[in-house]
RNA sequence: CGGGGCGUGGUGUCAACGGUAGCACGAGUGAUUUGGGAUCAUUUAGACAGGGUUCGAAUCCCUGCGCCCCGACCA
C-alpha cells in the first residue's frame, strides 16, 4: 500500500472528546473513526489489525477442533423466553427492535439460544459428540455506561464458542483443552505473561465459578487478586474465605491488581439444552442430557488492549503479527529507489507501507512512530550514500545502515 | 441508572466583561524547503437543537440531545 492513496490522514491532536490512550492513538494514527459512544467503525489500517488478530484467534480454535460458523444478529423472542432470558429484568442490556407487524426481535449480545436451536437439527447421539463451533461477530449491548475506547463498547467484535458433550467429564476435557488454546492465544499476541487465568462468578449460567483472562493494567475495570506462583487469579466478586477455600488459595499469597478481560470461559452444564428440550440417546437409546461450555474473547477489546499497553509517548507500537504491514518504508525525496524495494519487498510477500507522500521529512517520522509499524525502513540521500537502507525497529532506539538483501535476511529471522 | 463536568470551523483551544466570533492545526492555491510535524503569502470554514430573558446572547435561564469522568451495573 502506498501511503500517498491511503485515504486516512493522522492528526497532531486527539479529540477532546476521548480520554482513553488506546481511543486517542486509534483515532490519531487513522486506525478507527468513532461513531457514537461505545460505537467504532474500523478503518484500513484498524481492520488490517483486526483482522490479524481474528487470524490468530481462528487457527486456535480450528487448532482445538472448532468449525466456525456465523450466526444471526436479529433473534426471534421464543427461544430466548423458553430459556427466560427475554425479560429484561433478567437480560437488561438488550438491543431490541420490531418487525412491521409488531412482533418483537433480539439483537444479539450472546447466542447460546440460537446455537442451540441451530445444533438442535443435527445432535441426536452420543456418536455426534464433543463438537466444538465458533463465530467472530459483531455483538450489540446496551451498554449503561460506554467507556474506555475500545475496552468497552456497545456494539464490539468477539470471538464466541460453544461445546457440547455427552458428560461432565467429556466437558472437562474439551473446556480444558480449550483454556490452553486461549493461552496459545494471549502468548501469540504478546500478553501470555501479563494474562491470568482467573476465577469469576458464574453469573446466572452456573453455580460453578467461570474462568476469565484478565489481562494486568491499570486501565482494567476489573480489581483480581493474582497468585503469582501458581499464575492463577481470583475476582474481587467471589473474593471470599469461604471462596478461597474451595479453590485452595491463601490470603497471604495473593496481590491486588487490575486487569482487562479478555476472554471469559463458561460451565454451562444442561441449562440451554435442557430448557431448549435437547437431548441425545446413549447406546442405550436412552435420552441424556447435553453438557454445554461456552468461551469468549473480545476480539475488539484486545485490540484496544494492545494499542494501550504497547504504546509509547509518540504512538502506537504494534506486536510484529498483527501490525497492519509489517514494514514502514519512508522515501525522503528517494522516491524512484523507495519503488524499487517497495516492488523488492512485495515480491517475497512481506507487507509494506510505502511512505512516498509530498511532506517534510519530520512529518513522515511523527506519523511513522504514530502508525507503530515494527519496521521502520528509510531511503534518501544518506543512507544511498552509506549503501544502502536505514532500519529501525519502533520499539528500539538504534537504526542500522544495511542492503536490502541483509534486510530481507533480518526479517526472515 | 445516581452523581459530576462539558458542548465555538474538519481538529484543538484554561480566545473573547452580555456589545466586531480570535488564534493554531488541517484543507486549497503559489513560492521556498527536504533527516524529526519547516517558512512566507493567500483562500477556506464555526456557536449542538429548540425556546426564554435582553436594545443586543457563544456568554444568563429552561427543555431536549450528545460527549467525557466517578459510582452502580456488566452474557
Amino acid at each position: 500500500m502506498k501511503q500517498s492513496q491511503l485515504f486516512t490522514k493522522t492528526k497532531k491532536d486527539a479529540p477532546s472528546d476521548e480520554v482513553a490512550k488506546n481511543a486517542q492513538l486509534l483515532i490519531r494514527a487513522g486506525f478507527i473513526h468513532k461513531e457514537m459512544a461505545g460505537v467504532y467503525a474500523y478503518m484500513p489500517l484498524g481492520l488490517r489489525v483486526l483482522e490479524n488478530i481474528k487470524k490468530i484467534v481462528r487457527e486456535e480454535m480450528n487448532g482445538v477442533g472448532g468449525q466456525e460458523l456465523m450466526m444471526t444478529t436479529l433473534q426471534p423472542k421464543e427461544i430466548w423466553e423458553k430459556t427466560d432470558r427475554w425479560d429484561d429484568a433478567k437480560v437488561d442490556n438488550w438491543f431490541k427492535t420490531k418487525l412491521v407487524n409488531g412482533t418483537e426481535l433480539g439483537v444479539g449480545l450472546t447466542h447460546e439460544e440460537p446455537i442451540v436451536d441451530a445444533v438442535s437439527n443435527y445432535l441426536g447421539s452420543y456418536k455426534d459428540m464433543p463438537f466444538a463451533v465458533y463465530q467472530i461477530q459483531n455483538k450489540f449491548r446496551n451498554e449503561k455506561r460506554a467507556k474506555s475506547g475500545l475496552l468497552r463498547g456497545r456494539e464490539f467484535l468477539m470471538k464466541d464458542m460453544y461445546t457440547f458433550s455427552r458428560d461432565q467429564k467429556q466437558h472437562e476435557e474439551e473446556y480444558e483443552k480449550i483454556v490452553k488454546a486461549y493461552f496459545r492465544v494471549y502468548d501469540r499476541l504478546g500478553l501470555g505473561e501479563i494474562t491470568y487465568r482467573t476465577y469469576a462468578d458464574g453469573g446466572i449460567f452456573t453455580p460453578r465459578f467461570s474462568d476469565e483472562f484478565q489481562t494486568l493494567s491499570e486501565v482494567g475495570e476489573d480489581k483480581i487478586y493474582v497468585d503469582e506462583k501458581k499464575k492463577i487469579a481470583i475476582n474481587d466478586e467471589i473474593f471470599t474465605d469461604e471462596n478461597l477455600e474451595k479453590l485452595g488459595l491463601k490470603r497471604e499469597d495473593l496481590v491486588e491488581k487490575k486487569g482487562v478481560e479478555v476472554g471469559n470461559t463458561f460451565h454451562l452444564e444442561s441449562k440451554y439444552t435442557d430448557a431448549l428440550e435437547l437431548f441425545y440417546s446413549d447406546e442405550k437409546g436412552e435420552k441424556q442430557s447435553i453438557i454445554m461450555g461456552c468461551y469468549g474473547i473480545g476480539v475488539s477489546r484486545l485490540m484496544g488492549v494492545i494499542a494501550e499497553l504497547f504504546a509509547d509517548d509518540k504512538g502506537l507500537v504494534w506486536p510484529e503479527n498483527i501490525a497492519p504491514f509489517s514494514v514502514h518504508l519512508l522515501s525522503l525525496g528517494e522516491n524512484e529507489e523507495a519503488e524499487k524495494i517497495y516492488a523488492q519487498l512485495l515480491e517475497k510477500g512481506i507487507e509494506v507501507l510505502l511512505d512516498n507522500r509530498e511532506v517534510q521529512a519530520g512529518e513522515k517520522f511523527a506519523d511513522s512512530d504514530l502508525i507503530g509499524i515494527p519496521y521502520r525502513v528509510v531511503i534518501s540521500k544518506k543512507t544511498l550514500a552509506a549503501g544502502g537502507i536505514e532500519v529501525k525497529k519502533r520499539n528500539e532506539s538504534e537504526s542500522k545502515i544495511m542492503t536490502v538483501e541483509e534486510f530481507l535476511q533480518l526479517l526472515k529471522k
